[in-house]
DNA sequence: AAAGCGGTACTTTTT
DNA sequence: GTACCGCTTT
């Protein structure tokens, strides 16, 4: 039993020779792989500005799931067309060497887990008679969350066989942005004609009321497949609705429902939980469960595991593992400082790559010294490898506790956190001893579960169980249980609790911004909501809050429209109409980005004092918070010029920043043209990227070759004929 | 090479 | 409000 994910892992290893994969390959998380695509695209000399790592690997993500390889892309009319349209022609480019990396590295990414369980079962026919009469019956749970590449492997797994039962329900489908398609439930009856169908309309989870609330919610999605759950069980309590005016006051009359409930009803801490739309929200709620001195649990991604120090030594525990892993010997090799810089590291990896070998093995190659690398540098690097190939080689053969104890000894970097006596350097070292004492918890718990079948758990043992860990499957470790527990909405599917609230109703942010735009994304959240609301088996409570600091700004938003999708009948009081007057028009005032749409002010502006300024222009209601605020270079020059007489708000946006108003040596640089820079000397402009205050010009000195510089900052100019 | 700084983007959601 | 990046200074 498992995650796609984790159960698959563990026959990756066992095949991954057959594979082109070394048996203890790691895992890329969501930053790794980031990180990686973006070293690729700039070692492709594209701009990171206009390739935004993060939807690049967006894309690969998608063309993963759907299996279609680099070479596949190439040939992919629409999938081109897309990236042209978007402006990134390369992307394929791209993920071609992003992969080629990855496969270098010996690793795989988490769609990889996915890809290369097809390949193996399509390449391997020992390996798919194996796996699949391993397995004589495959159940399969949240079957609408599968995406294209999880039901190809079903679908071989179960080919032998057939004895293949899954369950799932349109109206949850909430991950159809990572590339889950409910298609799979429609293909399922065709790719086996025998199949029976059972509708599970009863709920035994919920009240009545709950039931039938969500219902109402649901039936306001055009694309569902028609179904009417309904409860047998009483019908308890209405839909309780709070309304509050700021983020704090929501979390306090959260928090004061909670205690007057456990006064009332004899409910426990865990009977609770608060479900929001983004993890950015617990913040303000967690302020106030410690302010009263609640215990909760937040659920959030994996924040333990995000934290600098502790990837920092998890990746001395992946490259003593994996020595192959290039993100990881990246982000080590000078922490702690070893006088190990940028440019050093940047010619090492130049001089990888041309001989076609991960870093780790090329610090040892005699060549190196030839590289123009000082014999200082080299030897450093070295010193490094050794350090960690004398790790590597005890991997196979040592305690996972007593290597992981060694290795943040002998790295240096509990050392470093010894040495830094402020609050933060103590909680990183607190977070870093929790690390290793994990690595020793996760050794007891096998133990106990082999019986002494297996002697040693190593590090790679700790590294396969730590990677695919859902925030959800994290055990707390404290010996209470009892905490309210706080997670996205997202995370909560499954589960259940007697009494749920659904924080931040709020529009712009449950459906969160630009998901009312197409009403497949629309539907989608509705189902989101749809699938917080049945979490719950006594009570709901939905809360909402007139303003929300977002972003370091104050943001009022109208209720959500959601809330009106509820029949009225089972909410515990009306919606007051002038709730929703504003009507999806997002106010933001505040920080720098002060603006709002005019027309009125309402209340909340108000109450926020003392700055009545008309604004400078009203914005149509559709651009009202969509257009980043720009605050740099030109652009505040313009506006200061423009908002004369206004200097008591001295946070007002800048007007947008007009080319044409540019002073000339920002626009000046043509490509082709010949410069000359201060430092770099004489050269000739390739190519001018960006747009107007983040202007980027492409330039091959004459001497140093091909940099990228901004602009607003380069310290050039036309070359001035003699 | 390392520390200090100023500017910017970030907030969808997860394996 | 913060994390991160990249530039500048030392």
């Amino acid at each position: 039993m498992g995650t796609f994910h984790s159960v698959f892992v563990r026959f990756l290893r066992q095949y991954a020779q057959s594979l082109g994969y070394p048996e203890s390959f790691t895992i890329y998380d969501q930053s790794d792989s980031t990180s990686a695509v973006k070293t690729v695209i700039k070692e492709l000399g594209l701009d990171d500005s206009v390739y935004k790592p993060r939807d690049i690997l967006a894309r690969i993500s998608n063309a993963k799931n759907s299996l279609i390889t680099p070479s596949a892309y190439r040939t992919d009319g629409n999938a081109l067309r897309a990236d042209t349209y978007a402006k990134r022609p390369r992307t394929v480019d791209v993920y071609e060497l992003y992969q080629k990396r990855l496969k270098q590295s010996g690793v795989m990414d988490f769609d990889d887990i996915l890809v290369n369980m097809n390949i193996l079962l399509r390449d391997n026919p020992q390996a798919l008679e194996e796996i699949s009469s391993r397995f004589s019956h495959i159940m399969v749970d949240e079957y609408q969350d599968t995406n294209y590449s999880q039901y190809l492997i079903l679908r071989k797994l179960a080919a032998k066989h057939h004895n293949l039962c899954v369950v799932g329900d349109d109206s949850q489908s909430i991950y159809a942005f990572r590339g889950a398609q409910i298609q799979n439930i429609l293909n399922f009856r065709k790719d086996y004609p025998e199949s029976k169908v059972f509708r599970l309309e009863r709920n035994y989870r919920s009240t009545s009321t709950i039931v039938d609330a969500a219902n109402s919610i649901i039936e306001h999605n055009t694309n569902r497949i028609p179904k009417t759950c309904y409860s047998q069980a009483e019908k308890g309590e209405k839909i309780h609705i709070i309304k509050a005016f700021t983020e704090q006051d929501e979390a306090v009359e959260i928090v004061s429902e909670i205690q007057s409930r456990m006064r009332k009803d004899g409910a426990q801490y865990q009977d609770f939980a608060i479900l929001y739309r983004t993890n950015a929200q617990s913040r303000a709620l967690e302020e106030q469960l410690r302010r009263r001195n609640i215990p909760y649990l937040v659920y959030s991604g994996n924040s333990f595991f995000e934290r600098a120090e502790v990837k920092d030594l998890m990746a001395y525990f992946k490259l003593c593992v994996n020595p192959s892993d290039d993100e990881s010997f990246k982000r080590i090799v000078n922490k702690p400082a070893r006088a190990i810089g940028d440019t050093t590291v940047k010619a090492l990896e130049a001089f990888a790559h041309a001989n076609g070998m991960p870093l780790f093995r090329a610090v040892f190659l005699e060549s190196l010294e030839a590289t123009g690398l000082r014999g200082a540098a080299v030897q450093k690097l070295r010193a490094f490898c050794s350090m960690i190939d004398g790790f590597a080689r005890r991997v196979p053969v040592t305690d996972a506790f007593e290597l992981a104890t060694e290795i943040a000894e002998a790295s240096g970097l509990l050392a470093m956190y010894r040495a830094d006596l402020s609050i933060e350097g103590q909680a990183r070292l607190a977070n870093l001893e929790e690390l290793v004492n994990s690595v020793a918890g996760f050794i007891e718990e096998r133990d106990e579960e082999a019986e002494g079948a297996q002697d040693t758990f190593t590090l790679d043992d700790f590294l396969e169980n730590v990677s695919l860990l859902s925030s959800v499957d994290v055990t707390d470790d404290d010996d209470t249980n009892n905490k309210v527990a706080l997670m996205t909405a997202h995370s909560a599917k499954g589960l259940e609790f007697p009494y749920v609230f659904v924080a931040g109703m709020e529009e712009n942010l449950f459906p969160g911004q630009n998901m009312v735009l197409s009403l497949k994304d629309l539907e989608e959240e509705r189902r989101l909501f749809y699938v917080a609301v049945t979490r719950a088996r006594k009570a709901v409570a939905l809360s909402y809050a007139g303003t929300r600091m977002r972003n370091g700004r104050h943001e009022s938003n109208a209720p959500s429209r959601f809330l009106r999708d509820i029949d009225s009948r089972y909410l515990d009081r009306p919606l007051e109409d002038e709730d929703f007057d504003n009507d999806g028009v997002r106010h933001e005032w505040g920080g720098f980005g002060s603006r709002w749409s005019g027309g009125r002010l309402d209340r909340f502006q108000r109450q926020s004092g003392d700055r009545e300024i008309p604004p400078l222009r009203s914005a149509p209601v559709g651009m009202t918070g969509t257009q980043k605020p720009r605050n740099s270079g030109y652009g505040s020059v313009i506006s200061s010029a423009g908002a004369a007489g206004v200097e008591k708000s001295p946070g007002r946006p800048s007007a947008p920043a007009d080319p044409d108003f540019v002073p000339s040596p920002m626009t000046a640089f043509k490509p082709g043209m010949r410069i000359e820079h201060n430092r770099f000397g004489p050269g000739e402009i390739l190519e001018i990227t960006g747009v107007v205050p983040e202007l980027k010009a492409r330039v091959r000195f004459d001497e140093l070759g091909e940099k990228l510089l901004l602009l607003k900052y380069a310290k050039m100019r036309p070359e001035q004929k003699q």
